[in-house]
DNA sequence: CGTGAGTTTGATACCCCTCAATAAAGGTGG
DNA sequence: CCACCTTTATTGAGGGGTATCAAACTCACG
């Protein structure tokens, strides 16, 4: 939008070493975004196409321009579990082994530069300052990992749901979209499959969460935080405080 | 051991583009492990001691030669989330905004390279070979940040505890301490801070396990596999298959 | 051999999963 | 634009598994 034309691939973390107050930092030089841009082509996926699937030869790298994409891998047992959703700037679909460790597939509708692998290996191994940046994007994404594991130990439904909305606000800021206002682009048996409940107990903590005054709901895709504060103190708290918001204190 | 003595740095993972079956390769070159010397120090870290806290400037990074080291974050309540359990030529303390993301404890006496950030940032910057090397570890530590975000998925503490050991086999069979008997480093409350359950589950589960024969005992700390295929189907199936080995079959 | 941390065992309560049904939303064609 | 249908979301009731609290026990270490 703001950002006018294309500049070619665009990738945005929080730097390694730097003290950028929680805004993603553009880690690709002008220069390095127009070499990219001669390797990539642009790819348009529709709402709900797979983009791959898991343990196919991994031709491709890519990296989102606009739209939303969730990681996954369909367990033993058939069910569904999301590795992570990814955004504008992030980047997906690197191999193990020479094939996709999961399966990804387009949440909205989708546009993003697709680089094939062996061309961005060739240009990795020359370009020391382009790895670097490549590295401090890894180094983001293992956060987030590490994050969702975090998120997958809390054994509280309303704690896991307080740590996803706070995840896709940041999401959303850190992109500055800069409403108060969170946009779900995923369904709600998405959002189970990545908090690790099930799809009923997402909506009825939705929905308690609203029923105590701590979020609002625009639609069903969309929620305001009326109280970080107390979102917040849902992640700490092993049982929840007062339903009631106008109470002034608890018996204990 | 029969590596014979030590050249300097060593990182091991299962490269991007190859088909190495299930083994670890060392990913760096002689050369490369003796320039990483020349800014390597060695540290000796005793068994339960911090190596550094959470938030804490980066100024090292560290690469196990020997020993086990877990990284955490200290919870809203106080409780501990284990990220993850490091062994040989594992690399730790890679840095986020200039901190460390995470706290890092010794879990056996240690023996680890430790380099200091700075200086291992100009030999990155300078050699894209051994940077594409650091991406290839980097890849591999995340797609075990998402193996451990699907057993945290698992509701089931047998499955659980079915995943964790097959992690502590592979980390033991990849370097190649190859008896079927399982060395357990760390505490029964340590393997409850990583698969998200309680010390007396974690209890529970390996007894369980043991009551079926699935695993045995040595000591405390050893557990043999005895049956690995049903402990692989304890992690797809809700609930579990019979308790008594050598029946025919259930009812339904 | 004593001491304390680490581990195991036991009983109860609570939270979420499961199954099932209703309600709302989104999309399609008449 | 509305009727229809499919998908998605919500609500309800019951059962099971694990956390929690508490106590007995084992082991490593001095």
């Amino acid at each position: 939008m703001s950002e006018g034309k294309l500049r070619g691939p665009s990738i945005k973390a929080t730097p390694l070493w730097s003290s950028a107050k929680r805004e993603l930092a553009q880690l690709l030089t002008d220069d390095e975004r127009a070499q990219l841009t001669v390797i990539a082509s642009i790819a348009r996926i529709k709402k709900g196409a797979q983009i791959y699937p898991e343990g196919h030869d991994a031709i491709a790298v890519f990296n989102i321009i606009s739209g939303v994409v969730k990681t996954y891998n369909v367990l033993e047992d058939k069910s569904e579990h999301i590795n992570t959703f990814l955004f504008a700037d992030d980047l997906f679909g690197l191999a193990d082994e020479g094939k996709y460790s999961n399966s990804a597939r387009a949440v909205t509708d989708v546009v993003a530069y697709r680089m094939p692998t062996a061309a961005l290996e060739q240009k990795l191994r020359r370009d020391a300052t382009l790895e670097f940046h490549v590295i401090t994007k890894l180094c983001h994404e293992l956060r987030e990992a590490q994050r969702h594991a975090i998120l997958l130990d809390h054994h509280n439904a309303l704690a896991r749901m307080a740590l996803f909305l706070q995840l896709l606000e940041q999401h959303q800021r850190a992109r500055e979209l800069a409403t108060h206002t969170i946009e779900i682009p995923m369904s709600r048996s998405d959002i189970a499959d990545y908090v690790g409940m099930s799809a009923e107990a997402v909506s009825r903590g939705l929905r308690t969460l609203a029923s105590r005054g701590i979020i609002e709901f625009a639609h069903h895709r969309a929620v305001k935080i009326l109280d970080p504060g107390r979102l917040e103190g849902l992640v700490s708290h092993p049982t929840a405080p007062p339903p009631h918001p106008h109470r002034h204190a608890t018996a204990r």
